[in-house]
RNA sequence: GCCGGAGUAGCUCAGUGGUAGAGCAAUUCACUCGUAAUGAAUAGGCCAGGGGUUCGACUCCCCUCUCCGGCUCCA
């Protein structure tokens, strides 16, 4: 039997607490002994404990520990005052406005201070009081008073229940719960400082944001520390180098990639495989410039909606003003409209990889997930009304089968709805929401719905691919679209002889070839399936009397279609080896005298401890071609 | 765009108001080797760029560019 340690009952606990918070959370005793938290599970005073590296628990700890950060700064720093401060994915952050940005050294002292309080053990004490008196209490800060003259008065439960939490001569407004002490607070570190806006609004003050973690025991702050660790070496921008794919050159402009030879072929290998989808789904391709008539964008509207990240127009004396390709959709409209169209034309399905160049704020900017110049696997298709369900659920199937032969069998499905800037009319917006959602029902996607984050022309869905370490991203769209055609007055001939409007459906797979190429990078760690690997075997020769023989297994494994090297350096087999597998290349081949005599090779696959001795070069040959084949 | 941090050899990083350093990579030579680093030598720099302060600036100050961590944004 659990009882509160002062005695009260569940009833009490949640009637104090207010209903419907379910993470209502106490010091409890089972037995006389003391544990850290549990929850009423009923008015009977019945507990259930609440384990620290339970995800409620990692909660309640991490806001307590925001607590410490918050008095540690504003004993730190007479004339600070503080935010707000969650607990977010993995840890906490507080947000305060101090009188200077946090230095590195600052972020030690606050820690120290945080270790300090920690080890003072103070304990946490739940403070309610009336409006008027917690306006009272935070007059000195007025980011806390602008949050309780939020709290609206007529709320039951928070009528005259503003809570906050003590400990020691520090209280801060929170509805809790909280660690009964700071001392249960087993492991916790400061991590970095940043600038963040006041409720995330470029317009108001900005402030000093500071993210720290905590965690349940050491052990799992430092598996956590080490976890970030793992993720910085996935990080695409450094595996681009260390694997020559691609960089950043500083003389071209920030947010723009060039692609070496390595990186090349990988980018062939993808665009090869999009080119090869679209055909099979039934795309017809075209070829669209990289600039166009400033008017075309006055008409599709994306000047009015986002001229600040467009490049700028170019003009001639005498000459109409030109600007570079943010969007390939209205080139494709004019390909539509290049001749009359009759029903018997639709669907019209046109893909492109077009190059498109986006002005990004420069803070924004990150490697190949965040660039200026892209390029998009870019479709529309156009089609009549009665079309565009069976459309829509060709697409779905296009981008799933685009999804799972890269290796991302894990993904969710977001509608976005219409959003405060869009075009067109409400009724046609409340229909393509509906089809949309429909055709993820008949495809069997499980789905939710973002209010309001569609295309200013149309509602979309996007597909949120999850890589090998949980993080998700933001890939395929497809979107439906009643605004072009409107805008572009595009017309097609109907049966009875009618004039018609098409539907257009956007639509990309990878979103961005340079985008998806990164999070194939980071998902894979540069560690390629065979089949996307620019090098796919190292051939290494014991020594030069083996050169000629390499080149003979090299080119059989070209004859059977497969991309090889022949590492021919002056180095020991061991210094080559070591080359091959930090390159993360699939496969290595070791040929030496007993292979040269006997037709065979030594084969080594990547992630294998050692080598398989004497594999006749045939079967080496057909094993690694059956390998390296394509998804399909 | 905003807040902060940073930029030294291809890469990772030392360094100091007074002649620029290491490891790895590269090049050359020797070695001819069977599964994660053979040895030696050589070469490599407008210390991001531009202004200032100073007898003297890689170092201190200002501006610009680029990158990093966030915030805001992402048709």
């Amino acid at each position: 039997m659990l009882t509160h340690d002062e005695g009260v009952t569940g009833a009490d606990v949640a009637r104090e607490i207010g209903p419907g918070l379910a993470r209502a959370a106490v010091a409890v005793k089972v037995d006389g002994t003391q544990l850290d938290l549990a929850r009423p599970i009923n008015d009977g005073g019945d507990f259930e404990v609440i384990t620290l590296d339970s995800p409620d628990g990692l909660h309640i700890l991490r806001h307590s520990t925001a607590h410490v950060m918050a008095q540690a700064v504003l004993d730190l720093y007479p004339g600070s005052t503080f935010a707000i401060g969650p607990p977010i994915e993995d840890g906490f952050y507080y947000d305060f406005e101090v009188p200077d940005p946090f230095t590195p050294e600052d972020l030690e002292r606050i820690e120290e201070r945080m270790a300090e309080i920690i080890a003072e053990d103070q304990p946490f004490e739940r403070v309610a009081m009336s409006r008027e008196e917690a306006l009272d209490v935070f007059k000195d800060h007025k980011f806390k008073v602008e949050i309780i003259e939020k709290v609206d008065p007529t709320e039951v439960s928070a009528g005259d229940h503003v809570t906050a939490y003590r400990n020691d001569g520090f209280i801060d407004l929170c509805r809790g719960p909280h660690l009964p002490s700071t001392g249960r607070i087993p492991a916790f570190r400061v991590l970095r400082s940043s600038g963040a806006y006041w409720r995330g609004d470029q317009e108001r003050e900005q402030l000093q944001r500071i993210y720290g973690t905590a965690w349940a025991s050491k052990a799992d702050l430092e598996g956590y520390l080490h976890r970030l660790e793992e993720a910085e070496k996935r990080d695409h921008r450094r595996l681009g180098l260390e694997l020559d794919l691609y960089s950043f050159p500083e003389e071209l402009g920030s947010g723009l990639a060039v692609w070496h030879p390595k990186g090349g072929m990988l980018r062939k290998i993808i665009e090869d495989h999009s080119r090869d989808l679209h055909q099979r789904f039934g795309f017809d391709f075209v070829a669209t410039p990289h600039l166009g008539k400033s008017d075309l964008w006055e008409t599709s509207g994306h000047l009015d909606y986002y001229a600040e990240s467009m490049y700028p127009n170019m003009q001639f004396e005498g000459d109409p003003s030109y600007q570079v390709k943010p969007m390939n959709c209205p080139f494709h409209v004019l390909v539509y409209r290049s001749q009359g169209r009759s029903y018997r034309d639709l669907p019209m399905r046109l893909g492109e990889l077009g190059g498109v160049y986006r002005y990004e704020q420069s803070g924004v900017i990150h490697g190949l997930l965040r660039a200026r110049g892209f390029t998009q696997d870019d479709s529309h298709t156009f089609c009549t009304e009665d079309q565009v369900q069976e459309e829509l659920e060709r697409h779905i199937d296009f981008v799933i089968t685009w999804l799972r032969n890269f290796g991302f069998d894990d993904f969710q499905a977001e509608l976005s709805t219409r959003p405060d800037k869009a075009i067109g009319e409400e009724r046609q917006w409340q229909v393509t929401e509906k089809a949309l959602a429909q055709a993820l029902e008949v495809k069997k996607v499980r789905y939710r719905i973002a209010e309001g984050e569609g295309a200013f022309y149309g509602p979309k869905i996007d597909f949120h691919i999850k890589d090998a370490i949980g993080r998700l991203w933001q890939c395929s769209t497809i979107q439906l679209d009643f605004n072009l055609p409107d805008r572009f007055e595009l017309e097609y001939t109907g049966a009875g002889n009618t004039s018609e409007q098409p539907y257009m459906i956007h639509c990309a797979k990878a979103g961005s070839i340079e985008r998806f190429t990164g999070i194939l990078v980071e998902h894979y760690a540069g560690a390629f399936p065979m089949w996307l690997a620019p090098v796919q075997v190292s051939i290494i020769p014991v020594a030069d009397r083996h050169d000629e023989y390499a080149g003979l297994v090299k080119n059989r494994l070209a004859d059977a279609g497969l991309r090889a090297e022949v590492d021919e350096s002056n180095e020991t087999v061991g210094d080559k080896i070591r080359r091959a597998l930090t390159q993360k290349h699939p496969a290595v081949i070791v040929v030496g005298d007993d292979d040269v005599e006997n037709s065979t090779v030594g084969l080594r696959l990547y992630g294998e401890e050692r080598d398989t001795r004497g594999v006749p070069l045939i079967e080496a040959t057909n094993r690694l071609a059956e390998m390296a084949q394509r998804p399909s």
